[in-house]
DNA sequence: AATCCGGGGCG
DNA sequence: CGCCCAGGATT
């Protein structure tokens, strides 16, 4: 069942040099980094997975601040296990994706149950573990031969190939096919680095690529074309009411449920629905607590990738007890909010 | 295959 | 301000 794989983009005949090519840069200006100590194909499995993990969708030069932070207070798998998800999420605080860390906990129950996986399967089968970390992970520290896939290496071969939109089934299939057998671990890591560091989106260092010679889109002409920019959904704008019950530092706070922002704690909000006036949320809200509001502190508004949230801030008075903020794990929308504290709130007149 | 999920950094 | 980032889960 062979019949619509196209020809292959790089010669038979070339694919040596270009493995050569970019390992031998890889080799002398690969990135130092700290999931990386230890020798090629044998890094620490613990330190990999939670690197893997943090950087999903998050930039290696922001990642580095969270993953130390993150490997101090939980240094091995089995204080991560003992740890309650709290703490885990307190320590996530900011770094967004929520999801990733309730998921490195669940699978950190497993792992200490069971030890480490030592092949793909294994890790595959854990609880936010998917194809590219499974990839990453049983090569660089079992050194198994799988290609990753990630946004870098999508870039890099959609302009090696000039393909304008790859999809992801070639993308992997391009990267089985180069992935040097002697070197999986190094491969991988020198070409997610050739992406960060020279095959960049906006503007490719073209004239120091180790790998220049076999690109399609460097040959034409037109690195940057390639790929394609993708067409996003429009941002979603949101309203919503929120009260603040005590000050910056005590105040009422209830979870969040749900996928958005599931798992951590939060000002109490409600959102504003279609044909609904603020002051209609904000009595709906107040119902629900058994609070009364007594002034409009302030607003904000808060960017999320696929929405803007503009927030209205109320003073208000509760039955509820504050609890220590510091002790719980926000998000950037409700730290915003919380900073609001202090400003004069323009109060509603007595009836 | 398409959608959804945060936040920051950079041009 | 728009785009992108060491993606995964869900549908």
């Amino acid at each position: 069942m062979l019949a619509t794989v196209p020809a292959d983009p790089v010669s038979t005949d070339k694919v040596a040099p270009l493995r050569a090519a970019l390992l031998a840069w890889f080799d002398a200006c690969g990135r130092d980094l700290p999931w990386r100590a230890g020798e090629e194909g044998r890094r620490d499995p613990y330190r990999v997975w939670v690197a893997e993990v943090l950087l999903q969708q998050t930039q290696v030069s922001r990642g580095l601040g969270y993953y130390q932070r993150f490997l101090d207070a939980f240094p091995t798998v089995q204080v991560l296990a003992e740890a309650p998800l709290d703490a885990v999420l307190k320590a996530w605080e900011g770094c967004g994706y929520y999801a990733r860390a309730r998921h490195l906990h669940r699978a950190a129950g497993i792992v200490a149950a069971q030890g480490f996986p030592t092949s793909y399967p294994g890790w595959r089968a854990l609880p936010g573990v998917g194809p590219y970390t499974a990839a990453a992970i049983s090569s660089l520290a079992f050194g198994e031969g799988r290609a990753v896939n990630d946004g870098n290496v999508r870039r890099v071969f959609a302009r090696l190939f000039a393909q304008p939109r790859p999809a992801d089934a070639w993308v992997q299939a391009q990267a089985d096919t180069l992935l040097d057998p002697a070197r999986p671990g190094a491969w991988n890591e020198a070409l997610m680095d050739l992406g960060a560091t020279v095959c960049t989106p906006k503007a490719p260092r073209c004239a120091v690529c180790p790998v220049s010679a076999f690109c399609a889109a460097f040959a034409r002409g037109q690195s940057t074309a390639y790929p394609a920019p993708k067409v996003r959904a429009p941002v979603q704008e949101v309203r919503a009411v929120a009260v603040l019950m005590g000050d910056q530092h005590r105040a009422v706070l209830e979870p969040r449920t749900g996928t958005l922002l599931g798992g951590l704690m939060g000002l109490p909000t409600e959102v504003v629905g279609a044909g609904e006036t603020q002051q209609q949320a904000l009595a709906r809200l107040c119902a629900r607590l058994g609070a009364t509001a007594q002034g409009l502190l302030g607003e904000l508004t808060h960017g999320m990738t696929h929405r803007r949230i503009t927030l209205e801030v109320y003073v208000a008075h509760g039955p509820q007890a504050p609890q220590e903020v510091a002790q719980a794990a926000l998000s950037r929308l409700d730290q915003k909010a919380l900073a609001l504290y202090g400003r004069q709130p323009s109060l509603f007149p007595v009836p």
